[in-house]
DNA sequence: TATTGTTATACTCTATAACTATA
DNA sequence: TATAGTTATAGAGTATAACAATA
C-alpha cells in the first residue's frame, strides 16, 4: 500500500481511537465490561476452564445447603428448573455431586456434594482466591466495600 | 401433606433462607448479579426485546464511527470477527445498517447506519434512558460516579 | 390439581477452522 | 504472506412445552 493511500485511509476509516458514542454514559455498559473481564479471568484461571462460574455456584450452594432441591437452586440462580438439570448432570458425571431421592417427598432429588467434591471444592477455592485477588488488588479495602454495597443496590 | 411431614421437611430440606456460602464474599458474584438484573431489564423494556445489548452497542458504534470496519468492531467488543458477521447480518436485514465496500481497501466493508437506523436509534434511546433511570434511581449522583469509576478500574 | 424433575427442542451468543478476495 | 470478511460447525447457557411421578 502506498503512502498516499495510507493517508487517505486515515481520513476515510476510523482508526485506533474509536468513538464510543453514548456507551460510556451508560451504567449497564460498565457493569457488562467489568463482568466480562472477571468472567474471562475466571475461565482462564480456575480449574483450567473446566468449572465455569455457573457450575461453581451450584457446587457452593449444594455444599452450603446439603439436600437442596433442584427447583430451589433454579430459583436462587434465577434460571428455569429445566436448565438446572444439565448443570447437575455435568456435576454428577464429574462425581462432584450426587442426587438422592428424598424419603419425605419422593418428588425431590436432594443434592449432596460428594466427599471427593468437597475436596475438589477446596482446591477450587485456591484458584478462586487468586482470581479474586487480581481484582481486589485494583481497589482499596474501603473501595471494595463501597463497590459491593452499590452493586447490591442494583440487584436487591 | 401432614403437619408432621412438614415439620420433618423443615429439618431435612433447606428452605427460604438459603445459605449462599462463600458467594457473597466474591466480587464476581455481585458484578454478575448486577449485570443479570440490568440485562433482563434491558430486554424487557428496550424495543420489546428485539434489540439486545449486543446489537445496541454495534448500532451506537457504527453511528459514532461511520465506515467502521467489522474487525474494528470485533476488537472493541472483544469478540471474534466471525461473530460480528451474524450481528451485522441481523442489523442489515432490519435495514438499520448497510455494508459498503471501501474503495480504498476493497477487503473492508465499511458500516453505515441508514437514515432509518438513525431514526430508530433515537427512538431506542428513549427506552434506554428510562431503563438507565430505573437503576440510577437507586443511587445518588456521587454514588453513580463512584460506581462507574470503580467498575472501570476492574476492566481497564 | 399442583409440584418436582425430566426430555425434547430451539434460540442467543460465542469460538475455531477453513475458505475467498484482496493487499 | 497477511488481512478482512465469510461460511460451516460446535459448544455454552438459557427458555418453553409436554410429560411422568408424586403430593
Amino acid at each position: 500500500m502506498t503512502r498516499a493511500v495510507r493517508a487517505v485511509r486515515k481520513k476515510e476509516l476510523p482508526e485506533p481511537g474509536l468513538d464510543l458514542g453514548v456507551l460510556p454514559t451508560l451504567l449497564g455498559y460498565h457493569v457488562r465490561r467489568a463482568q466480562v473481564a472477571i468472567w474471562r479471568d475466571f475461565v482462564r484461571s480456575v480449574a483450567r476452564g473446566r468449572i465455569r462460574p455457573g457450575l461453581f455456584s451450584v457446587l457452593v450452594l449444594a455444599e452450603a445447603n446439603p439436600g437442596i432441591a433442584q427447583f430451589e437452586l433454579a430459583r436462587q440462580l434465577a434460571i428455569d428448573k429445566a436448565s438446572v438439570v444439565a448443570l447437575i448432570d455435568k456435576l454428577e458425571r464429574a462425581r462432584l455431586i450426587t442426587r438422592r431421592r428424598s424419603t419425605v417427598d419422593r418428588r425431590r432429588h436432594g443434592l449432596f456434594v460428594s466427599p471427593y467434591g468437597t475436596r475438589q471444592l477446596k482446591l477450587l477455592m485456591r484458584d478462586i482466591a487468586r482470581h479474586e485477588q487480581r481484582f481486589r488488588d485494583r481497589l482499596t479495602a474501603p473501595e471494595l466495600q463501597q463497590l459491593i454495597k452499590l452493586l447490591k443496590r442494583l440487584y436487591d
